[in-house]
Order: C-alpha cells, then sequence, then structure tokens
DNA sequence: GTGTGATATCTTTTT
DNA sequence: GATATCACAC
C-alpha cells in the first residue's frame, strides 16, 4: 500500500523538465525572502526550530520549505507535514500548489495531527485489533458513554460529572497514561480521592473497554493509539520512519506529550525535523498543550539550529509595540524581539457601552463608519471574543444596519441535532458495533422502543460481552423478558439497518444514503415539522446529502495518498469512506466562495493563523477576557495574555478594543470591571478620548424588542397573557424580604427570605396564587411591584 | 411507551 | 436562553 510509486520514464523526463521550472521560480522567490526565512528554507537537513514571531511569515517558510524539499527532487509521498486545524492545512496545501503545481502538492502527506494518524490507524489498526472501519466519537459520544457507565456503576452522576471525567481521562491519554499506568498511580490515585472521586480510574478502565468493543476511537485515541502502533511494532515504526523522510510540524508549541513523543519516534531515523512554533501563542495548554516541549526541543537534538523571525510583515508598529508590551509582561518565554518596518499606523481605540448589547451597536456603527470613510470591503473586518456566547449581541446589532457577516465556530453544521442523527444512521451502517450511534437512532423517529427496552438490551449485551446492535438483533433468545412486538420492533429495526449494509460497497455513498433517510423516517419526520426550525433542519439534511451527491461524483480525494497504489477512479465512492474523511471536519470547513464579503466573528482560539486588516476584540472585562476559569494561577493568567496577544498580532492595520460594564452572561445580569489587559497596553498607543461615541442617531433602538423574532414554542392560544411591555429587569440586590414581587407564572407574591451568595442566591417566596416557593434569583427573573 | 411541562445545570477555549 | 432530566398524565 505504501511502497513506493513507480514512475516510468516518459513521466520522469516531464517531471524533470517540471522541476526545472520550479528551480527558476524558487530562485526568484527566495529573493523575497530575509535572511532568517531563506536559512529557515534551505536548511533542509538535520533538525530544525522556527521561532516565528506573529506575522513574522511563518507559513510562507513552511510552505517554501516544502516547495524547496520538493525541487531537490524529495518525493511529496516522502514529506510529513502536520497543522492542527483543518484550515491551515487547506491553506498551506493551496500555497504550496501555487508554488509548485498541484500533482506534487497534492501528494505531499499534509493534514492535522488527528487526521493523519487517524489514516495511518486505518491502515495499521488491525495489529491493535482495530478494523479499517472504526468509528471517531466526538466528544458529545464520549460524554455520552461516560454517563452511562457512571449509572451502569450506581455512582452519583453529580460527583462523577461526566465532562469532569472526560477531561481527566482526556488528559491521563494525552500523556500516554494508560488505564493500568493510572491506578496504579498513587499520585494520581490520591488526588482523586481528595476530590472525592475516587472511581475515576475504574471509569477509565470501563470506558476504554467500551470504546473498543464498539470499534470505536475518541480524539484522543488517535493519538495515544498511534504512539501504542509505534512503540509496540517496530517494524511499523520503521516503515513509516523510512517513508517520512522529512517531517514539518506547524503551531508545535501547542503539541501535547503524545504529540511530541510520536513525532520524536518518526523523526528518529533522519533527524530532518523542522518544527515552527511561537511560544508567545501557545493557547491550549487546557487541551494538555505542553510549552515545554518548544522550550527543551534543544534537548532532544543537540545539533539543532535554530532561526528566530523576528520581523513582522503584518501589523503597523502601533500594533506591534502594543502586542510587545502585553507579552513582556509573561515570565515563561523565549526571548525574542518583534519589530516592523511598516507605518506608524493608527491608535488603538476603546470603545466602552453599558451593556452587551450597546457594545454589539457601537462595534457594528464603527465598522460601519470605517467601511464608508475607507471604502472597504466587509471581509477587511473581524470581530473576536473569547466565548461563543458573545455573539449573539453582536449578530443582533450587524442585522439591524444590515451588515453581512459569517460566524466560524459555535453550533456548527456537524453538530446540529438532525445533521447528528443522520450521520448515527450511516455510522451504524458502517461499523455496526457503533453503541453511542445506535443508542441515538434506535427510537429516532420513535418506533415504540422506548427506554426499559434499550436498558434490557444494554444488559443482555454487557453480559454477552457483545454490542448492543448483536443484542439486538438476537433479542428472542439473549432478552427473555421481552414481548413479542417489541421483539418484532427490534427485529424490523436491525434487519433495515443490515440490508443497508449489505449495500455499502454496492452502491455510491449518495444513493445508499439517500436511501437511509427515507427508508429510515427520517426524512419523513423532519418534513412533518412545518416550524421555521423544521424547515431549516430539512434544509440541513438535505445539505448533507448534497455534500454526499458531490462526494460520490468527485473522482479524487482530497488525501489521495490513500490510493497510492490504486488510482482506480471508476468504483464510485462509497459510504464508509464519506465516514472517514468528514469524522474529523469539525468547524464550517465548507467553505462557501460566494460568502467572501462578510465581517468575520470568531473566538480568538479560532482566528489564530489569520490575519484582517481590522480587528475588534470585544468583551475586554474582567472573568470574560480574563476568563474567571483563569484566575487562579499566574500560569493561567499567562495564557490569557498570550490569547490577548494573540487576538492583537492579528491585525494588520487597526485594533478596536471594546467593554460592556454590564451584560447577560447565561440569563441574567452580571456587571464587571474593564479588563486589566486594558491597562496593560501602554497609554501611549491608545487613542485617548473621553467622548462616548453613541450607537447612532436611532439611539433607542437597541433597546426596542425586535419583531423579528418568532418564539419558539408559540403559547397556546388560550394562554392570553398580554405581550410582555418592555419588561425591567429587576437586579438581584434588589430582592430583599419584606418586597412585593411577580413571577411570570406564579403571579405577585412576598419575598420571605433571602439566602446564598453570588450566582447561587435563593428566595423564598410566597405566591397568593401557588403558596411558598423557593426559586434561584438567576433564572426566576422577578420583578419588583411597588 | 410516549408526550408534556417543570426543573436543573450550564459556558471557556478545540481536534 | 438552551438543553438535559425528571415527574406525571395519557
Amino acid at each position: 500500500m505504501l511502497t513506493t510509486v513507480c514512475i516510468n520514464t516518459q513521466q520522469a523526463r516531464k517531471r524533470t523538465l517540471f522541476l526545472q521550472k520550479i528551480a527558476d521560480r524558487l530562485n526568484e522567490l527566495l529573493d523575497q525572502l530575509n535572511t532568517a526565512q531563506q536559512q529557515a528554507v534551505v536548511s533542509s537537513e538535520g533538525p530544525v526550530m522556527v521561532i516565528a514571531g506573529a506575522g513574522s511569515g511563518k507559513t510562507r517558510v513552511l510552505t517554501y520549505r516544502i516547495a524547496y524539499l520538493l525541487n531537490k527532487g524529495t518525493d511529496p509521498f516522502n514529506i510529513l507535514a502536520l497543522t492542527f486545524t483543518n484550515k491551515a492545512a487547506r491553506e498551506m496545501k493551496e500555497r504550496i500548489i501555487q508554488l509548485v503545481g498541484s500533482n506534487d502538492a497534492r501528494n505531499v502527506w499534509m493534514g492535522t495531527f488527528h487526521s493523519v494518524f487517524a489514516k495511518i490507524l486505518r491502515i495499521e489498526g488491525h495489529l491493535l485489533e482495530y478494523p479499517h472501519n472504526f468509528t471517531i466519537y466526538d466528544t458529545d459520544d464520549s460524554k455520552n458513554l461516560i454517563k452511562n457507565i457512571v449509572k451502569e456503576m450506581q455512582l452519583d452522576p453529580k460527583l462523577y460529572a461526566p465532562g469532569m471525567i472526560f477531561s481527566r481521562i482526556s488528559a491521563a491519554k494525552s500523556n500516554l497514561i494508560s488505564v493500568d499506568d493510572y491506578l496504579g498511580n498513587s499520585e494520581i490515585m490520591e488526588s482523586d480521592r481528595i476530590a472525592n472521586r475516587p472511581m475515576t480510574g475504574e471509569i477509565y478502565r470501563f470506558y476504554k473497554a467500551r470504546c473498543f468493543k464498539a470499534s470505536a476511537m475518541d480524539f484522543d485515541d488517535l493519538l495515544y493509539n498511534t504512539n501504542l502502533l509505534l512503540r509496540d511494532f517496530p517494524e511499523t515504526l520503521l516503515k513509516y520512519q523510512k517513508k517520512f523522510s522529512y517531517i514539518l510540524v506547524d503551531e508545535y508549541q501547542d503539541t501535547n506529550h503524545a504529540q511530541y513523543l510520536i513525532v520524536k519516534k518518526l523523526a528518529a531515523r533522519n533527524e530532518n525535523i523542522c518544527v515552527v512554533g511561537d511560544d508567545a501563542q501557545s493557547i491550549y495548554s487546557f487541551r494538555g498543550a505542553n510549552i515545554q516541549n518548544i522550550l527543551n526541543f534543544r534537548n532532544d537534538y543537540p545539533d539543532l539550529q535554530t532561526f528566530k523571525l523576528e520581523q513582522n510583515y503584518r501589523s503597523t508598529k502601533t500594533i506591534v509595540s502594543a502586542a510587545n508590551s502585553i507579552i513582556s509582561r509573561n515570565k515563561d518565554q523565549i526571548y525574542k524581539q518583534v519589530w516592523t518596518s511598516n507605518d506608524e499606523g493608527a491608535l488603538i481605540q476603546v470603545l466602552r457601552a453599558a451593556t452587551d448589547a450597546e457594545e454589539g451597536a457601537l462595534v457594528a456603527n464603527s465598522v460601519f463608519q470605517a467601511k464608508m470613510n475607507e471604502q472597504l470591503p466587509n471581509s477587511a473586518f473581524a470581530i473576536l471574543y473569547r466565548t461563543n456566547a458573545q455573539s449573539r449581541a453582536l449578530e443582533e446589532a450587524f442585522r439591524k444596519l444590515n451588515i453581512p457577516y459569517r460566524i466560524y465556530g459555535g453550533l456548527s453544521f456537524y453538530k446540529r441535532k438532525e445533521i447528528k442523527d443522520l450521520l448515527a444512521y450511516f455510522r451504524l451502517v458502517v461499523n455496526p458495533a457503533d453503541d453511542e450511534a445506535f443508542y441515538r437512532i434506535i427510537n429516532y423517529p420513535a418506533r415504540g422502543i422506548g427506554n426499559t427496552t434499550v436498558d434490557k438490551l444494554t444488559l443482555a449485551a454487557s453480559e454477552n460481552g457483545i454490542s448492543v446492535f448483536e443484542a439486538a438483533i438476537q433479542a428472542n433468545i439473549a432478552v427473555p423478558a421481552l414481548a413479542k412486538s417489541t421483539v418484532q420492533k427490534i427485529i424490523e429495526f436491525t434487519e433495515m439497518i443490515r440490508a443497508f449494509h449489505t449495500q455499502l460497497a454496492k452502491m455510491s455513498a449518495y444513493e445508499l444514503g439517500r436511501k437511509i433517510a427515507t427508508s429510515s423516517g427520517l426524512l419523513k419526520e423532519l418534513a412533518a415539522d412545518q416550524s421555521e426550525e423544521g424547515l431549516s433542519r430539512m434544509q440541513n439534511s438535505e445539505e448533507l446529502l448534497n455534500a454526499l451527491k458531490d462526494f460520490s461524483e468527485l473522482e479524487q480525494t482530497l488525501f489521495p495518498a490513500d490510493n497510492e497504489e490504486t488510482t482506480d477512479n471508476t468504483v464510485s465512492r462509497t459510504l464508509d469512506l464519506f465516514m472517514q474523511e468528514i469524522s474529523l471536519l469539525t468547524d464550517a470547513d465548507s467553505e462557501d466562495e460566494d460568502e467572501n464579503n462578510k465581517v468575520t466573528m470568531m473566538t480568538i482560539h479560532a482566528a489564530k493563523g489569520l490575519e484582517f486588516p481590522h480587528v475588534y476584540i470585544v468583551g475586554l472585562e474582567e472573568n470574560l477576557f480574563p476568563s474567571i476559569m483563569s484566575l487562579q494561577s499566574r500560569a493561567d493568567i499567562e495564557e490569557e495574555r498570550r490569547l490577548f496577544y494573540v487576538a492583537l498580532t492579528r491585525a494588520e492595520k487597526k485594533v478596536t478594543l471594546s467593554y460592556a460594564e454590564s451584560r447577560y452572561r447565561w440569563g441574567n445580569l452580571s456587571m464587571n470591571e474593564p479588563s486589566r489587559f486594558l491597562d496593560e497596553i501602554n497609554s501611549s498607543f491608545i487613542e485617548q478620548t473621553t467622548r462616548r461615541i453613541r450607537s447612532g442617531p436611532d439611539n433607542n433602538t437597541v433597546m426596542q424588542k425586535a419583531p423579528v423574532f418568532i418564539k419558539k414554542n408559540l403559547k397556546k392560544i388560550n394562554d392570553s397573557s398580554p405581550a410582555p411591555e418592555n419588561r425591567s429587569e429587576t437586579p438581584v440586590e434588589l430582592i430583599q424580604p419584606g418586597i412585593e414581587v411577580e413571577h411570570e407564572r406564579f403571579g405577585k407574591g412576598k419575598v420571605l427570605s433571602v439566602e446564598g451568595s453570588g450566582p447561587n442566591i435563593k428566595a423564598t417566596v410566597f405566591f397568593q396564587a401557588v403558596g411558598q416557593k423557593q426559586l434561584l434569583l438567576k433564572y426566576a427573573r422577578l420583578r419588583i411591584v411597588n
């Protein structure tokens, strides 16, 4: 499968000619690089580390380096380039295509850590007793499974919160701690005991076993198992060491221990490894990234060549200096002096708003004015925020001014319920052992198989060591307690899935996908819902089927390295191939070409590696940015500061910062101080205005209730309560014993007592209609009656 | 077993 | 505000 490709002589001649052309072009291009960049590009042999300051042409170095290698005659199949996001991989690929043409570029092994390792595991996974068609569990699947395990072990689900346990397991795997290591490590066990969760290790054990039985790997397994493979099968290791004679790693500062070790192993034979990164932009330690990997890289390779890229080509002097003034407050860093020869540029503007809604309006207005004054397209602007939840207020404001925008991340396409449902059908058809997929769809659309039945099936499955699907097939014998009619329903379901399964190789992905969507009743179920959301769900499902169609008709895969030997394109591409390709696509990886001219809104994390002429960083408030979760330790604060650094350095021309004095956070109003980061920027870079910028001539539009939104759960007709007149929310502090209040549902009442603090303030209220109630104030939305 | 409404919990950041 | 979970009626 991975043997060298034979090239016949004619092809070879063509190739030589072609390479000549590249050589000319490369020399031309090398002239455009500065000295440090050139050195980093041409030092192709031996270990190399490139410390690349923000905007210093990092991607350029990586792409030119690959082009340079190809130019020297390196076989593209022998180059491995690892990135963290699909977007980064795709962009790099596109740029290399521009440099060397598509044939060579396409054959470079380039992708995210996860996708490349998934590919290797599909080929070699049998060594670890995984089938090639294993499922990849996303975070929701993992948490669901953990939730079930906790339930089965009869542990307290509040104590053993799935998210908490999952991050614990994830951290263990990222550090290559096996189940046995975990259970045998007294330190870890002690910390679990102190946290009052002594059974965490046991959950890890069950989780691991259940994933394995379901032929499923989670994201961490893709790294963990690759490591296992390379550790325990020396021949396999050697095979890939030989194959990947040149290795490049982007964003090296964000690697975790597992990634570090895999790269180290793969590079051990040739040591032609080039890592590129910037310690100042390390923002993923919450995901196990270990900044020491880059700080200590030298220790692993004594003859390491290090190049520092310190000239920033992206931003104005003001932005670069402001960013430097921020990052210099951090202690842990590799010394470097980022500078630029660009213009001084505009000062940083700070917008102050009273509320989050006003902040949105100010930002939208500012964008509108800048657009008009400077005749800029929408795509010149990016709005960056700390949390996805902040996008709502911004969206509303932009909609009001009719400025087109595009949100990246957040509820991505593949996370929508209807999409996950449909995909769960596909998953089960491809891999019937996929228990999580089974649970998701066994009774959707409703087919009379309820919780009790599913519980019985689960029990039978675990007693017999088989998958739930297997148990369902044998429902009549394995689960005697079931009613005859129930068994009949179960058999109908399993027969349907099995029928689809046999069609896998015979039909194209699209044909089979369409058939599944139809005969499962999914489409009918969706069509029955004529509400606005129902229609959009229908559209989304159709969109997925369209993607299947495109996929089926596509002649070549994005990664033809899959089929180095077989270039047989006549077989139409099947559903299991489709599932392999999309399971690692998360964010809106689909790029709509016609959606180009829009303002970008995204989290700062998502913005890493991107650049925009105008950048707005919003929500600069204590407890939000820096996040309240990060105030505990210096290391955490430093990471938030690096995040701010990343945000600032996305900008080419101008940065605008904003904050709101109050904002709605999970339902109720909270007041926050302006962020400490505002003070940390040297004030000489900030435009000094005391003038409060107003949000436009019709200032009160912000406050009006927009009639555009249709309430999701339409009230029943007999509920003739008048439309809520501009209800003023009552600050929680004003709720005191003795006060008369009104509740939306319970009506009027009197506060008897108030207890608790912070977000958990509770009030005991006596309502005339319903009697005494205890209410959490942050949800109750009490209104004071005068 | 299904469907409804009330209640509880929740939010960093992502492959 | 949005979603998972629980309790209860059918």
